[in-house]
DNA sequence: CTATAATTATGGCGATCGGTCTACTACCGA
DNA sequence: TCGGTAGTAGACCGATCGCCATAATTATAG
């Protein structure tokens, strides 16, 4: 049932590669084929929905390497903040290599197709559900109590910093997202919380 | 020397609207010709560069929007904290009445074009520059002491929240995030801040 | 009124878009 | 040997892409 040649996955990989540096539609069908090595006819066997669909797959894949990515940060992780540098740093790294180009895989693809796509819009949401979870759980590895919605800051803080990181063309904001996120954790006499 | 009929401004103000709903790659030249009632022959006269003219001008143009934005905000504000509360509120109001589809009009842009467009990157950086000045210059009014640093990590916020924002279809994280920011700015005796 | 520039208007260019179609190959159990 | 299924291969489709050439129109200046 399997092939050994693994074209499906090989698309995705390559599909979502792409995506990453130039957005959803900046990426033609023809180029990820060529870059595949993997003529029409195989691509509409695997994905008969087309390119939404692997777009779609692009999604789940591009998720669930992250998540893998969060959970070896936590697993190596020494205490509770170390967690997130780490996966901070591995991110930013990753980045950097990339001569800055590559944004967030899932970004990439959602920002141009949701609304349009709901299916696209679904699995951004699951995604995003699925790190949620993987944060908590790190949370819990190291006894911190962590509400949902802090783990959704680190999240929009990733997100935001990765768009300031390509403009920027440096990997700091990723590095300093985590420090701001450690940051607004703490329950801090802060000033001008409540006005009037 | 000015035209009557203001076609080149109409141009970027409804390439703006649509990039920021579709993206830059996901709106083809024709529609922006139609939803602005103006012939090709125009749009090649005003913008002898072609669609990544008219992108760029559709960056400055909304950067300079927000601009006044946050101004607006600054001159209403009774306290310091007000300023960025009354400009998430207006951003979050905003975005609620487009259906929760209008993204952030300059990201939607530069994620599809940087780093491949120059003239858009620097465009970028330029607004960003704006926009720091203009949070900075909020702060100076109250004597609050800021860094840029610190009004840096408010773009990156919003950016991230526009984001969340857009995916969760809500306007919950633009409101947000302003309060991590401010929760961020206070030197707090946090937890963990220096491991090991 | 005329000359000149500024702007509008149109049609079509080659290239590429995503998608469909049919043919072909490889491997399977019967 | 056969039929069947999984997967590969690439030609082909209409539509749209961004762009360009050129003519018609309008505004401005002498």
């Amino acid at each position: 049932m399997s092939s050994q040649s693994d074209t499906r996955g090989r698309l995705i990989r390559v599909a979502s590669a792409l995506f990453r540096q130039r957005g959803y539609d900046g990426v033609g069908l023809t180029e990820i084929l060529e870059a595949s090595k993997a003529p029409k006819g195989s691509f509409y066997y695997h994905f008969p929905g087309g390119k939404e669909e692997l777009g779609e797959a692009a999604i789940r894949y591009a998720g669930a390497e992250v998540a893998k990515l969060i959970e070896g940060s936590s697993a190596a992780a020494k205490s509770f903040a170390d967690g997130p540098r780490m996966f901070a740093k591995v991110l930013a790294d990753g980045f950097e290599q990339s001569g800055f180009r590559e944004g967030c895989p899932i970004t990439s693809i959602a920002l141009a197709t949701v609304p349009k796509i709901g299916a696209h819009a679904s699995a951004v949401q699951e995604v995003f559900d699925l790190w949620r979870d993987r944060i908590l759980g790190h949370a819990r590895r190291f006894d911190v109590a962590l509400a949902e919605t802090d783990a959704d800051r680190l999240l929009l803080l990733v997100e935001g910093a990765w768009i300031m990181a390509r403009v920027r063309q440096s990997k700091q904001p990723l590095l300093d997202s985590v420090e701001v996120w450690l940051l607004s954790l703490a329950p801090a006499p802060n000033r001008d919380r409540n006005p009037a």
